[in-house]
DNA sequence: GTAGATGCTTGCGTAGGGCAACCATCTGCC
DNA sequence: GGCAGATGGTTGCCCTACGCAAGCATCTAC
């Protein structure tokens, strides 16, 4: 049990902190998109022809009935489309309106000039060395989880 | 507005994604600590002789009304002490109890366990390496939301 | 064509957090 | 010495984000 995973727990403490009051501020600065649902969008763009709530729970590993609620919310803001799949009756195809579209930029735009002035002192590598620690770190994390899971499920 | 940044604003959803795969898995394992007190619990850790509330609530960021109602819990599981400030009949000096103590240990060691797993594939340097990005990052993030409040507070 | 799987929604509960109002005390100043 | 305001803490009420379980409609396989 190394010392260097204990430093890393207190690092992403005081980080979630920093998000804790990232968000706050966003919040009552913009009410834009109903925050949190800006993960949604998210995935929803990139994804070009739409896809179905399922998938959205898949990618961002929330409970279906969560993505339920974000995408009706979504919808009655007019940001996401919501159209019967032809081939399954039961599914919907959702999909970014226009609006959906440029509130999402907005709100990146938001973060980034927000991290714009975080960042001042960085260099461009060292931005895009901590971008790729992150990543990987996310995705050891994530495969950690699930080996855990799976140990779990064999007992 | 560089896409570093915006690159950066990824990453950060994607772990955020998987701090609440953490969280959840750890609540459903172990309902030790009521989770999320941990913060108030670490920070009280290391102060030796116990601090106020309105202290944690200053460290922390967050509200006295919740710092006061996590407190509350805390000292419910009798994982904190709440004794009478003698200089300050308003306050009261807390302090961990011995069972607080280890209660935050074991929760630190869970969570040293689970990252030593994920970082099974990473030299001690890497690790450090991207410690210290998080907390360069985290302080720079802080100094620029509180850059953009006093512009605020200036109008 | 019926049994089970699947897509989605809804009711209910939980955790974590903020704001405003409140009480008790403390402090400064007259 | 006494009173006005600041301060520490708690509580009531609210919100968001999430999960689980149950339910409905449809699809799929046999």
């Amino acid at each position: 049990m190394s010392t260097d995973a204990r430093e890393l727990v207190r690092r992403l403490q005081d980080l979630l902190r920093g998000v804790r009051l990232i968000k706050q501020r966003r919040a009552e600065e913009r009410p834009v998109i109903p925050l949190g649902l800006v993960g949604i969008l998210a995935q929803l763009d990139g994804l070009a022809d739409g896809c179905h709530a399922r998938e959205l729970a898949l990618r961002a590993r929330l409970d279906p009935s969560t993505v339920s609620r974000a995408v009706a919310t979504l919808v009655s803001h007019s940001l996401v489309e919501r159209r019967p799949d032809p081939v399954d009756r039961r599914a919907q195809v959702l999909a970014l309106t226009p609006d959906g579209r440029t509130a999402l930029t907005d709100t990146h735009d938001w973060y980034a000039r927000l991290l714009d002035r975080a960042l001042a002192g960085w260099t461009a590598d060292e931005v895009a060395a901590l971008s790729a620690g992150l990543r990987r770190f996310t995705r050891d994390l994530e495969v950690a989880l699930e080996n855990h899971e799976n140990l779990e499920a064999a007992r």
